[in-house]
DNA sequence: ATGTCC
């Protein structure tokens, strides 16, 4: 983008010049933002134009182009002020997330398993567009799944109690209202429980290559050489049609309320209005519905781990989600609000103290993780005091090319050999996906790193290299 | 992201 209607406040903190400027703010470095598209600046400005906004209307240093809002976007709203939720602003993948955890096993140890490991987590997990699990669920079972989050996998022998201690929300979200998510969401589902999905989504296994924080890498159980598993997905087909379903009910709440909309693409309701509490009772089913797909795929990836290396242990070191609108209480101006906070591609990152964290990571505060693109790596962070952002931070490389160029531009096949050569396996059943995730399509993972720490959004804790990436 | 256009 054009700097020359910015403002910078820092290296890296940006704001918009004239009245209205300081309703947007960008988290980036100048070398971030030149190569990030306009079309993010124009969405970031239209969502701080929609009523009862708190603040500003932020992105994160791994922002791109959206649906209505960017990815990487964050924007807190006030109900009491006329305030909205907009099923843009928590995009279609509701919940979208990442399951980190920590192995018993160092690379060392590993190395000679690696090749049948591949073979058996790509057997073991179902994986790509429409793909279907070993679960067939009744759509009674499916409104438990919606109800209950993980605490409902758990309780079905997916994993066990100690993980839920782990997991945003302890696993389940209150306010999900499965009357309020259409027969053909649920439908969608039924058989989707328990898979990866498509797109950016992975499995990947990793080495901890490099860390950063010594205290808080102890308290999340990190070792350089020891191994981890991250889980990136959803909440499939139920959130994508919820999505789906309610542009449409918030697109006529927002008409029928007179709200003028900057891009129809921003469909909102206020949330006291019915449709915004429809919407906000089925994303919260969807948010259960994620939390409760990653326990079972952490369940699954347990199983196959087993198959092969007798004696694996994984732990969830923490489950953050990056697509979600959430009710939290923040600090604006000296008083303390309860807001609806819109993170799209952001993950949410408390910081130490925080009453809401799990006692083991309370002082050195949340988990955060930038999922990297295929091959290239991931970070752990930790929350930090003071976060200028709703307790907001990046959530991955973030894409700096669209689908269709990274199409043009590269073969799959070609790219799964040159990672093989730098030993990195990877499993996928799609090669046209492989070829649109080319690493060479997102941002420099440690540039984003680098700058959401620079930006006091969050500390870097540790480097995750990978060496397996079930591809979705 | 997505039964990748009901």
């Amino acid at each position: 983008m054009k700097l020359d209607r910015l403002q910078p406040l820092s290296e890296t903190a940006w704001t918009l010049t004239g009245a209205a400027g300081a309703a947007v703010k960008l988290f980036a470095t100048r070398d971030l933002l030149e190569a990030m598209d306009e079309k993010v600046l124009e969405q970031i400005a239209n969502v701080a134009r929609l009523p009862g906004l708190v603040g500003a209307a932020m992105t994160m240093p791994d922002a791109h182009w959206g649906y209505g809002f960017p990815i990487g976007g964050v924007a807190a709203f006030d109900a009491e002020e006329g305030g909205v939720v907009s099923a843009g602003g928590v995009g279609f993948d509701i919940s979208c997330g990442i399951r980190c955890l920590r192995t018993n096993l160092t690379l060392e140890a590993l190395v000679p398993c690696l090749e049948p490991l591949a073979d058996e987590l790509f057997r073991s997990i179902p994986a790509g567009v429409g793909e279907e699990g070993s679960l067939k669920l009744s759509v009674a079972e499916l409104d438990q799944v919606m109800r209950g989050g993980a605490r409902w996998a758990v309780e079905r022998g997916y994993g066990t109690p100690e993980d839920l201690d782990y997991v945003e929300e302890y696993g389940r979200v209150e306010g999900a209202r499965p009357e309020n998510v259409s027969e053909l969401a649920k439908k969608r589902q039924r058989g989707e429980m328990g898979t990866l999905g498509s797109g950016n989504h992975y499995l990947e296994v990793q080495v901890v290559e490099r860390i950063y924080d010594r205290e808080a890498a102890q308290a999340y159980g990190l070792a350089e050489g020891q191994i981890v598993v991250s889980i990136h997905c959803g909440s499939r087909g139920l959130g994508h049609q919820i999505g789906t379903d309610y542009l449409v009910t918030l697109a006529r709440a927002a008409s029928r309320l007179g709200i003028d909309l900057p891009d129809r693409e921003l469909a909102c309701a206020p949330i006291k209005s019915p449709e915004g509490q429809q919407y906000l009772g089925a994303m919260n089913a969807a948010i259960n519905c994620a939390l409760a797909n990653r326990q079972i795929l952490t369940h699954l990836a347990r199983e196959a781990f087993r198959r092969v290396v007798p004696g694996a242990r994984l732990d969830t070191l923490f489950d953050v989600s990056h697509n979600t609108c959430k009710v939290e209480r923040h600090r604006v101006n000296g008083g303390e609000r309860r807001l609806h906070v819109h993170r799209k591609g952001a993950t949410r990152a408390f910081g130490p103290g925080h009453p809401d964290l799990p006692p083991r990571y309370r002082a050195v505060g949340q988990p955060v993780i930038i999922g990297g693109s295929m091959g290239t790596g991931s970070y752990v962070l930790a929350g930090v005091r003071d976060n200028p952002a709703f307790s907001s931070a990046s959530h991955g490389a973030g894409r700096a090319m669209s689908r269709r160029q990274a199409l043009q531009r590269w073969s799959g096949r070609e790219l799964i050999d040159e990672l093989r050569g730098r030993g990195i396996l990877i499993r996928t059943k799609s090669m046209r996906g492989a070829a649109e995730e080319a690493p060479g399509a997102y941002k420099d993972v440690d540039a984003v790193a680098e700058v959401t720490e620079a930006a006091q959004l969050a500390r870097r804790v540790a480097f995750l290299k990978p060496k397996i990436c079930i591809k979705g």
